[in-house]
RNA sequence: GGGUCGUUAGCUCAGCUGGUAGAGCACCGGGCUUUUAACCCGUUGGUCCUGGGUUCGAGCCCCAGACGACCCA
């Protein structure tokens, strides 16, 4: 980052020069065509055609290369669709622009070139420059052209220098963009309002998890970042739109991870007059459609490992799941002391007052969860660990509540909403009483949202789906770091 | 939080058993009118991540720390 070395400091002359000529920075050179147009507009026409047809066009980019053979010279420009070679010859463009293009222009610095389309006598298509000009000089050299940005800090703190050097980088995002479209059309085309939130909430709630607190000085009220849109969206299903969703900004104050960013985004829809099982219906199809409309295909080769979204995921119960990874009998899977055995063996921590299900769902999260690649929906979690499901029909202490894993991961979690205004606030005080006795994670009471399902939430399911884990598996990315364009970094110091 | 690996020129990387700090690209000067990672000739450029220590002498060995990547929890 150092100011003081020589390439800056001739790069800085040079600008100073280009200054003192005049016209430093202009801006009214207006380009008419980009390379991957051109490419396409002359792909059937060889050397001697693109003589006759005589093309002209107005291209402008970043220098890429730069091949000076005295009187003549190539560049390669970058514009945002791709590459373009420019040939320039003194005696085309002006001997004080081949002039100026010599003494001041670099590789990275911005030009605009208008010239007729030729081919080389390799073959390749370029634009026969009749005018160059600058129109930034810039200051610092961009990464080695051949072997190009490969150092991973470098490429999340400074995102714009990937983005110029690496192709792939630029696929990732333009795929993201690509998937949060095609899942605004799925759920727009199937009746859902899309809504934004408060992302400033005064009572944190939806999950469990650690908020951001900041503070609203006008009121001298202490606020929180969101963790979750669930509840508000929830009220506005009571309000009668039946169909909602949003697709916006989560915070959670916990670790940086491959797979944790204290900001992600979120899809959270609601259904009303469906169920658990209607979402995992409803949520096969949208990644079956997401994979055919984004990658051509439902086949997804994941880090090395193809997953197959071209059919409904396999579902399962956390019990079965349980039973069938840990070799357990039905019998033994439902024996609250063989589980917590299980889990002391492991090393891991065993409460009291933990019923069946928390303990199966300990034993899952330990052992079985990494391993399920293909696509999966288990089902049946404890209903002491889902706060806002509703309770399972026939055995009360489960929720109807599904997850979706893929890879090993979490993508998408959901349940038939909880509507019982009096089984809500039962759940919520148990959650405050979790929270006064030191669990950071646990949910505050929030009134008025008990009293929003005292005018009657309709029965509804709700499902939240993690957009960048999504987005991971779409583009093959390891880190959720890969899908973000700007994720968190500690500062440099210095 | 634990483990492994890494940090050397603007960029990508070498650097032997501890003995004057290297290459390619970029940059600078020269040559070159269809090149394409252009090429040819000649230069310039260093807080070897930081701080201690061992040693006649440390990029290299030891200790501590910072930052990063990966794996694990």
């Amino acid at each position: 980052m150092s100011d003081d070395n020589d390439i800056i400091r001739v790069r800085r002359e040079k600008l100073a020069r280009w200054r003192s000529a005049g016209r430093a920075y202009p801006n009214d050179f207006r380009r008419d065509a980009l390379a991957a147009d051109l490419h396409t507009r002359c792909a059937e026409l060889d050397k001697t055609a693109l003589e006759t047809a005589g093309i002209e066009a107005a291209v402008a980019g970043r220098v890429m290369l730069r091949r000076v053979m005295g009187k003549a010279s190539f560049i390669t420009l970058q514009d945002t669709s791709g590459q373009i070679q420019c040939y320039l010859r003194g005696e085309d463009v002006g001997a004080d622009a081949y002039q100026a293009f010599l003494d001041l222009c670099d590789i990275g610095d911005i030009v605009g070139i208008r010239g007729v389309m030729m081919r080389t006598n390799k073959g390749e298509l370029s634009v026969h420059a009749m005018h160059f000009e600058l129109l930034n000089k810039t200051l610092r050299p961009l990464p080695e052209k051949y072997h190009g940005l490969t150092d991973q800090e470098v490429k999340y703190r400074q995102r714009y220098l990937d983005l110029i050097m690496n192709p792939q980088s630029r696929r990732v995002f333009e795929t993201r963009t690509r998937a949060i479209g095609a899942i605004r059309t799925f759920f727009v085309e199937r009746g859902f309002l899309e809504v934004e939130t408060p992302m400033m909430q005064i009572i944190p709630g939806g999950a469990t998890a650690r908020p951001f607190i900041t503070h609203h000085n006008a009121l001298d009220l202490e606020l929180y970042l969101r963790i979750a849109p669930e509840l508000y969206l929830k009220r506005l299903t009571v309000g009668g739109f039946e169909r909602v969703f949003e697709i916006n900004r989560n915070f959670r104050n916990e670790g940086l991870s491959t797979r944790h960013n204290p900001e992600f985004t979120m899809l959270e829809f609601y259904w009303a007059y469906a169920d658990y099982r209607d979402l995992m219906d409803l949520t096969g199809v949208l990644f079956e459609e997401l994979a055919r409309g984004v990658l051509g295909s439902s086949q997804v080769t994941y880090q090395g490992q193809p997953l197959d979204f071209g059919k409904p995921p396999e579902r399962m119960t956390m019990a079965e799941s349980v039973a069938r990874h840990l070799a357990l009998t039905p019998r033994e899977v439902e024996d609250p002391e063989r589980l917590a055995d299980l889990l002391r063996g492991m090393n891991l921590p065993v409460s009291a007052d933990w019923g069946v299900g928390r303990l199966q769902m300990e034993l899952f999260e330990a052992r079985v969860e990494d391993k399920l690649q293909q696509p999966t929906f288990i089902t049946q979690y404890p209903a002491e660990v889902s706060p806002l499901s509703r309770r399972n029909d026939r055995n009360p202490d489960l929720a109807d509540r599904f997850e979706l894993f893929v890879a090993g991961r979490e993508i998408a979690n959901g349940f038939s909403e909880l509507n019982d205004p009096e089984d809500q606030a039962e759940r919520f005080r148990h959650q405050a009483a979790l929270k006064s006795g030191g669990d950071l994670e646990a949910m505050h009471y929030d009134q008025d949202y008990v009293t929003a399902l005292e005018y009657g939430l309709p029965p509804t399911a709700g499902e939240g789906i993690g957009i960048d884990r999504l987005i991971m598996l779409l583009t093959d990315s390891a880190s959720i770091r890969d899908v973000l364009l700007f994720p968190l970094m500690r500062p440099r110091d210095g």
